[in-house]
RNA sequence: GCCCCCGUGGCGGAACGGCAGACGCUUCGGACUUAAAAUCCGAUGACCGGCAACGGUCGUGUGGGUUCGAUUCCCACCGGGGGCACCA
């Protein structure tokens, strides 16, 4: 009879609620107190409810929180609720409720059963990225970016206060781009080319230009740029949110086009969001991931000048002009041609040791320069290039990357190593967005640039001789790696290494080029045409100049709107609110309100930090207690966030640390993704010839009888698309025959057996209430940390959980005894005794031994997040228990404790019936006893030739001497050691004997 | 194509240089029951020999290597999963 987990589990749930059991104490009530800062991934709080998967984690958090109190550490561990969001907005619109309502009521619901499983959270730091006085302080970290710019000499974010004292102090100029550099004195000043500068002082610009300078610095800052619109959205993505030219939510088709948008300068952290990852501990796989998205490649920049002539594309090829020959070609033209020329194209090369190797030049069909240079011949061939290219979605540009196309422009580029006259085409392989969005193309030594010299018949070169077996350039292939410079009279014979350090060097020197980092990582488009999402704590004058409110007049709250629906056009639905929009300052001055919200990643960007400290009202934290907590010590979620939520929010750590409103570099210390929960094993029949599925009915209970009726109904019937769920199918029906299976019956058919991803459509959802409600939740909990390790993609198997059900009972069985509790429904009887068998009666030596290794092994698991070997162990030490008479009180008590992390309701109750009026909570982690770890005895296994030939048992502390002897009389190893030689004799201490005959 | 991870009984998995298959499920046998369910006890990698206790052979995707000894380490291949994908 199962005990009645429903009453107890419900009982000490009320009981932690009531007592605060789980409260994480502030640094200065628990001195000298050493913390662990848990974290879990707070949920988005859905209309559908918890799934099978957040318990996953927040079961192993749970379980590692717990054996922390234990251990005497103050623990925090908090929950909540990531509650702005697309689903919630577009459900709004569907059916006229107002977002915050649903909100409030998925997140009731997701409180409720979060509740249910019995998790050790710190309700009272529950917070909610929704609520005003939480996004007040979302809002607050905006303002600190919009009023910081990162120091390119300090490599950090600092006030804007302090840029100003820079420029005017003339430590730093402007240059052209708008970018800055250090001062370098006298030479930046000086006049080059007649009336130009090179750089500019501050003083030197008008205000309007100081204006400019400042906004263009911001670690916030507005740009028009062509960005990832989603009409069936109604609002714009975020580079990561946009997945082979579709929305990650939804699918929806994104087209390019150029708006208005808030923007944070994440590339300025480019350098130290990758190399910090190596001072975190997370998956070696995640953080490869965060290095690619950010894709850092260093290489030079070299300027090609444009050739002067004009050329028809037949009668030119790259033919190396001799250097005397280029002063007269320059000779040939007329000054009015030499101005209507621009004089460089920079390109990006990770190879500038190939340059010699460049037969062509590249750029991208969007590329400014294309206007200019392209030849009048070519003008309507180029004009239709680019067209077309403007044309393709991003899905056809994907589509389409194996054929390579382009068009030449007529112009050619002189190489500035050796002067050659290299033709300039236009090619959509080539990005506007990455680089210099120019290119040389080296075919020889790059396969995309391969590719396009053989289809449009370009010249080959081969400039790198790779080490001997290593492959090389060829008429059928390139040649990409690393080699001996060959061909490039400035480098010739140094390896690809030291050439590219010696021609970056000499081009440096010449003016002709540079070294140079590029990365792939955009700055983060931060804006989105929602209603549901925090509003940006900004006016815009007429000219659409941003200006910051005062933290006074935070938070900026969203207006309420009968209507939020998407307008349908770039125009936010906020620019609905008439009222709210308009804004005055102290001056009377008119502005408008800033119509746009943030996109939901902004208030998961921070949440970590708030939970330190979520009620303060003055600060978004108090630095003492930041202090004190930070880093997150574990942070367990799903992968999914890899390059969103986990670079996004390292970003915004980095910028609170520079500007000091945190402690640490960088907020997780310890990341570990949990496995995805797949749906339960489905089985698909094929007739094996054919490949086509067969239909079964649904088959649940089958006897052997139905499996022949079912097999010949598989024989005889063809249909598709039905599937078999069936209970014990696997066993009754199926044998396995390599990868896959066979009906036993008939084996001329295959089964294919697999599980697939939790979904709707599918139909294999598991709900956590009906499990916790047949089962409970300590079972529920059992269940998913005993599937597997938790970071293995795994299967759920109903039929697996009686075993935790079964374990639980058992333990309530010889712990409390099966007397009570058998009505349905009832509240446990009096709390009162522990079973009979709860007696002071010695325990045999093997069972204390088993007792003392879990509790070793079990301490040691959860530490390692291994806590399916954990349950292992516990369920060994019960099985021990089952088969004694009477129980140690001590003994009950001890397992009580080492089981409470996983199964915490039963273990209290238990704990309670042992007679402790304090919860275990915080009761402190039993040790053991090393010496009790091992038998008096012990048994070794005898291998002769490496192959088990027998076992002995010879007191734990027997010579080797005496052990060789004993196992060599072993009547098991005598036959087959008896008329051989003994080569040689092993013995490993504890673990073995071996024996090595001839 | 490139990068990362993973292949162990009927199933989930354990061991990660030292007794392969801990622990759970399943199945089979037994106990309890008028009966069934639940529960409890025992067996359960495959093959061969034996009435039996027991003994032997094979076995961790495939092929090779290192080692007294390899599921574990190294090389190649096959299969599965994930990430990136014209990033110069």
């Amino acid at each position: 009879m199962a005990y009645n987990f429903t009453a107890i589990e419900k009982k000490w749930q009320q009981y932690w609620l009531a007592n605060k059991t789980f409260a994480a104490l502030d640094p200065d009530k628990a001195p000298g107190m050493p913390k662990r800062y848990v974290l879990d991934m707070f949920p988005y709080p859905s209309g559908a409810g918890l799934h099978v998967g957040h318990p996953e984690g927040y079961t192993a958090t749970d379980i590692v929180s717990r054996y922390y109190r234990m251990k005497g550490f103050n623990v925090l561990h908090p929950m909540g609720w990531d509650a702005f969001g697309l689903p919630a907005e577009q459900y709004a619109v569907k059916t006229g409720r107002h977002p915050r309502l649903t909100t409030e009521e998925n997140i009731k619901n997701f409180r409720r059963q979060i509740q249910m499983l019995g998790l050790s959270y710190d309700w009272d730091r529950e917070i909610d990225t929704t609520d005003p006085g939480y996004y007040k302080w979302t809002q607050w970290i905006f303002l600190q970016l919009f009023n910081s710019y990162f120091d390119p000499v300090l490599k950090r974010a600092m006030p804007i206060s302090h840029l100003m004292n820079e420029l005017v102090n003339e430590n730093l100029v402007i240059a052209p781009d708008g970018s800055l550099r250090l001062n370098p004195t006298t030479e930046g000043l000086e006049e080059v080319a007649g009336e130009v500068r090179i750089e500019r002082l501050w003083r030197e610009l008008s205000v309007e230009e100081q204006g400019e300078v400042i906004d263009g610095q911001r670690l916030a800052y507005q740009d028009e740029v062509p960005v990832n619109w989603c009409p069936a959205l109604g609002t714009v993505l975020a580079n990561e949110e946009v997945i082979d030219g579709k929305s990650e939510v939804g699918g929806f088709p994104v087209e390019r086009r150029p708006m208005r948008q808030w923007m944070l300068r994440i590339t300025a952290y480019a350098d130290r969001l990758a190399d910090d990852l190596d001072s975190v501990d997370w998956p070696e796989s995640l953080k490869e991931m965060q290095r690619n998205w950010i894709g850092k490649s260093v290489g030079a920049e070299v300027d090609f000048e444009i050739a002067p002539e004009t050329s028809s594309p037949t009668d030119r090829t790259a033919q190396p002009i001799p250097t005397s020959a280029v002063g007269s070609a320059n000779g040939d033209t007329t000054a009015e041609e030499a101005e209507n020329v621009p004089e460089v194209i920079t390109v990006f090369t990770t190879r500038p040791d190939t340059l010699c190797g460049a037969t062509y030049m590249v750029l991208a069909p969007e590329h400014p320069l294309v206007e200019t240079i392209t030849t009048p011949e070519q003008q309507p061939a180029v004009e239709a290039y680019r067209a077309a290219v403007a044309a393709k979605s991003e899905r056809d540009r994907m589509a389409e990357t194996k054929e390579k196309t382009g068009v030449f422009t007529g112009a050619y580029a002189i190489n500035p190593v050796n002067h050659e006259h290299v033709p300039i085409w236009i090619a959509d392989y080539v990005l506007m967005g990455y680089g210099t969005g120019a290119i040389m193309a080296v075919p020889a030594h790059d396969e995309r640039d391969f590719e396009f010299a053989k289809k449009f018949d370009l010249p080959i070169r081969q400039v790198v001789q790779p080490a001997p077996g290593h492959g090389a350039a060829s008429a059928e292939r390139s040649f990409t790696g690393d080699g001996i410079a060959i061909n490039s009279p400035l480098i010739d014979g140094l390896s690809t290494r030291d050439a590219k350090e010696r021609i970056t060097d000499w081009l440096d020197n010449q003016g002709l080029g540079r070294k140079s980092i590029k990365y792939k990582l955009r700055d983060w488009l931060f804006s989105r045409q929602r209603y549901w999402g925090e509003p940006f704590p900004i006016v815009l004058d007429e000219e659409g100049n941003a200006f910051p409110l005062d933290i006074n007049e935070l938070p900026l709250t969203l207006p309420e709107l009968a209507d939020f629906k998407p307008t349908g056009t770039p125009e936010p639905p906020l620019s609905k609110a008439k009222d709210w929009i308009r804004y005055s300052n102290k001056a009377g001055e008119l502005f408008t309100r800033e119509t746009n919200t943030m996109p939901q990643w902004a208030g998961s960007c921070w949440y970590y930090l708030r939970y330190i400290d979520p009620k303060n009202r003055n600060r978004f934290v108090d630095p003492e207690k930041e202090r004190y907590w930070m880093p997150v010590d574990l942070y367990v979620g799903g992968v999914e966030h890899a390059v969103l939520h986990l670079l996004y929010s390292r970003f915004w750590h980095k910028v609170l640390y520079d500007l000091d409103c945190v402690s640490t570099p960088e907020p997780f210390q310890r990341l570990v993704n949990q496995g995805l929960i797949l749906g339960e094993m489905e089985f698909h029949f094929f007739e094996d010839d054919m490949g086509r599925p067969v239909s079964l009915t649904e088959v649940h209970e089958m006897d052997e009888e139905a499996t022949e009726n079912a097999v010949r109904m598989v024989a005889s019937r063809r249909e598709t698309g039905e599937k078999l769920l069936g209970k014990r199918i696997d066993e009754l029906l199926v044998e396995r025959k390599g990868d896959s299976y066979v009906l036993k019956a008939n084996p001329a058919i295959r089964v294919d057996a697999r599980s697939f991803k939790m979904s709707k459509s599918r139909g294999n959802v598991v709900n956590p209430d009906s499990i916790v409600r047949d089962y409970g939740a300590d079972v529920f909990r059992l269940y998913e940390m005993y599937m597997g390790p938790l970071t293995d993609q795994k299967p759920w198997n109903t039929r697996d959980i009686v075993g935790m059900s079964r374990f639980l009972n058992g333990v309530w069985r010889n712990l409390v005894g099966d007397d009570e509790d058998r009505r349905e429904g009832e509240a446990p009887s009096e709390p009162s005794s522990a079973s009979r068998r709860i007696a002071d009666v010695p325990v045999p030596e093997p069972v204390e031994r088993q007792l003392h290794r879990a509790i070793k092994k079990v301490a040691e698991d959860i530490e390692g997040l291994r806590f399916n070997t954990a349950i292992a162990e516990l369920i060994k030490v019960n099985n021990e228990l089952t088969h004694l008479k009477a129980i140690p009180h001590w003994f009950a008590e001890r397992f009580v404790l080492i089981l409470a992390p996983f199964a915490p309701h039963i273990a209290e109750e238990i704990w309670q019936r042992l007679g402790h009026e304090q919860s275990l909570a915080r009761h402190a982690w039993p040790a053991y006893d090393p010496a009790r770890l091992v038998d008096s005895t012990m048994e070794l296994p005898v291998q002769v030739n490496g192959k088990l030939r027998g076992k002995i048992t010879v007191p734990a502390d027997a010579d080797e001497g005496t052990i060789l002897t004993t196992a060599k009389s072993d009547p098991g190893v005598k036959t087959w050691v008896d008329g051989k030689t003994v080569v040689k004799q092993l013995y490993v201490p504890r673990k073995l004997v071996n024996f090595v005959v001839k």
